[in-house]
DNA sequence: TTTAACTAATCAATCGTTTGATTAATTTTG
DNA sequence: CAAAATTAATCAAACGATTGATTAGTTAAA
């Protein structure tokens, strides 16, 4: 009887991480080539499974890549979502506390980051990328409201102009996460390599994203 | 014998332009839906010519690409490569220059630079991104030798992140033109208009990056 | 007449998806 | 408990559609 519930159990991990391992794989894939440049055969032969599982799975191909993204989405948010709703602390530590959560997801998970700002790059709405902006959006918000929230209660310098700083924190992670070659070519390392990215990139990217905001966030009679 | 140099005349300059036609609609095209994601059939549709005269006229959809890519990238980086060769003014004034050229070329041809981007943000490497790579290059390093010749005149703040500086201007750049939807959305008004792009959008973002970097750069002692 | 410009038709290859069959696992029945 | 029935997982093969490219033939220009 014990027996049989282990093995039950036992099973259905198997299926939800043979499940994950081709979004494992998909997600790569898809990064490196693109939506439309990812065949579903190059996906289920990396992957090591029948091309008819991955339509078995998750419907099409259409669904291997929203299920990359709910996978994905969903605790990102929450984290995010709870810095900035942190009320004890003020304004530059919830910009602090951000960026450090921010910075260490999407240089991780940057293969899903590459795939996610490809798509969101085809200047041609359809339905996929309506629901990508959205989530985006959410993300944005948050910092947003940050930045919002510290011009009000004067912590921050008030001529600062929000929208393009928006545009500068997320412009600068994309650039170094979604075009890995030229970053590493300016950087002088991989920045696809797991280790450079725990031991260089995020301190000194986190580093470097505070002072910037700080000097231009601070207000000009503040002292240091 | 005037008419026929004319017709002659009027012949090459029809099919330059029936050419040129082509091109735009294909950037256009290509920056809509991406490489894969764009066929031959809908650019020769879409450009009201035969699908053959492609392959007339470039040999390959690859070679309609990097005919796109040969028009644009000449003489954009005869510009920029002037401004950074010249030495008659300052770091600050060179930096002003860069970023007014730069920024107004970018944002005029925002489908080449979606269409540009799109294609090196695969990771994977082939030999089409490696041709993109190192001609972004060139331009990454014009900016790169301004900041650090300034920096070693003194004129800018020597603890400054050169490499990741570059980061934050291409990447906010990147953002505004490359996730036009996003970008939209966080500033209010529609990026891909030509007249908000004129009226709106180049003068602001001209000075907020010229603000953001003099709060950056600028030696902690100086005065403004 | 010779060359260049252009077209309709067609090519093999690949695309995402579906199929019918087979095996393994689980539940139901006698 | 064991046999039968049912469900889930997996596979090779094939589907129609679309892809980029080429052909052979036509029109127009020099």
């Amino acid at each position: 009887m014990i027996n049989f519930v282990r093995d039950k159990k036992k099973m259905e991990k198997e299926k939800t991480d043979k499940k994950d391992h081709i979004l494992d794989v998909a997600e790569r894939v898809f990064a490196e080539l693109g939506y439309d440049g990812a065949s579903t055969r190059m996906i289920s032969g990396e992957a090591g499974v029948n091309m008819a599982m991955l339509n078995y799975y998750f419907g099409s191909k259409e669904g291997v890549f929203l299920a990359i993204f709910e996978r994905r989405i969903t605790t990102f948010q929450t984290v995010l979502l709870s810095i900035g709703n942190d009320d004890s602390i003020n304004s530059w530590e919830k910009l602090d506390k951000y960026l450090d959560s921010y910075i260490d997801k999407v240089v991780t998970n940057n293969c899903f980051h590459i795939m996610l700002n490809r798509e969101i790059s085809k200047s041609k709405k359809n339905e996929l990328t309506d629901q990508i902006t959205d989530i985006i959006m959410k993300n944005v918000t948050v910092f947003q409201n940050i930045i919002a929230d510290g011009i009000k209660k004067g912590d921050f310098n008030k001529d600062a102009d929000q929208q393009l700083l928006v545009a500068t924190i997320f412009g600068t992670k994309n650039y170094i996460v979604n075009t890995p070659h030229i970053s590493s070519r300016v950087l002088g390392f991989d920045v696809l390599d797991a280790d450079v990215q725990n031991d260089l990139l995020k301190p000194r990217f986190k580093k470097y994203m505070k002072t910037l905001l700080k000097a231009y966030l601070q207000n000009e009679n503040d002292n240091k």
